[in-house]
DNA sequence: GTTGCATCCTATAGTCACTGTAGGAGCAAG
DNA sequence: CTTGCTCCTACAGTGACTATAGGATGCAAC
């Protein structure tokens, strides 16, 4: 089970920076692992697993205080998987806000570049629409 | 044209905390006020409208550095607005891509959580689903 | 055997856009 | 005169890293 990685290796096969996986072990979502006679990390095909499930999951945008949670569930396999659920269905919602939130953003970028001449700034929608805040939920 | 607003004032009027007003004068994005005997900073009514087109532009998701430029242009009302054009339609492209990555997200997020069954963690399809990155680009 | 280079080590500071806290001073009302 | 709010500066903390400095180690080529 010992394969003997180095960082640099785990580095290339879970496709995370080497500073970066030093990071998460002082964040407490990597483990310290063994070290060789010449104090460098030695790890396994155990910890690339659990690297690439951290990779994955920061993808989706999980944050690292969710992680703590999901991993310290999936260590522990007999246990309930509703905790983990909650944190995705929770995770799903904000999502689900942020895209709504950014297309609204996108109707009134595209608005403000559709409207603008192109001329001097003084006629310039863009500049105009920035500083009008009239429609924007501006609650005074 | 001087109101003599206070910051606690200026900061409802614009909707904006007093301690980032602070900030942003330390940032350059607001000018240094004029000041009473006390020391209290002293603000009229361009400080709000300016504080207003700063918080509309950050609100749009405009980073400071972009709103360093578009303030610059503002000020200077003869001038092109091409400038003004180009950082908001790279804006516009970075939230239409963001969107599109959100959406896939939230694909990927519905389906973990409509495939799992709900039992332990041992069959939990959220926690399979982070484990294995066969399908999410992971580079090897 | 030594030279040279890639990789590794720790520790610290910087990023962005703020937010929070400590420890005071000013000011108006009761 | 005291209470309580607003204001002041200065600095530390947030999240999730990234970058830099200044070395030590390991391995292959010469």
């Amino acid at each position: 089970m010992a394969g003997d990685i180095s960082i640099g290796e785990l580095s290339r096969r879970a496709g995370v920076k080497v500073t970066t996986i030093r990071f998460y072990e002082g964040a407490g979502l990597m483990p310290a692992p063994p070290r060789s006679e010449g104090d460098r990390r030695l790890y396994d095909a155990g910890h690339v697993r659990r690297l690439s499930f951290i990779r994955h999951a920061r993808e989706l945008g999980f944050e690292m205080e969710d992680l703590r949670t999901l991993l310290e569930l999936s260590d522990r396999p007999g246990g309930s998987c509703g905790p983990v659920d909650e944190i995705a269905g929770r995770h799903l919602a904000a999502v689900e806000d942020k895209i709504a939130k950014l297309t609204a953003l996108k109707g009134e970028l595209s608005r403000m570049l559709a409207t603008c001449s192109h001329g001097a700034v003084a006629e310039c929608r863009v500049i105009e629409a920035l500083a009008d805040h009239s429609h924007c939920g501006g609650e005074h």
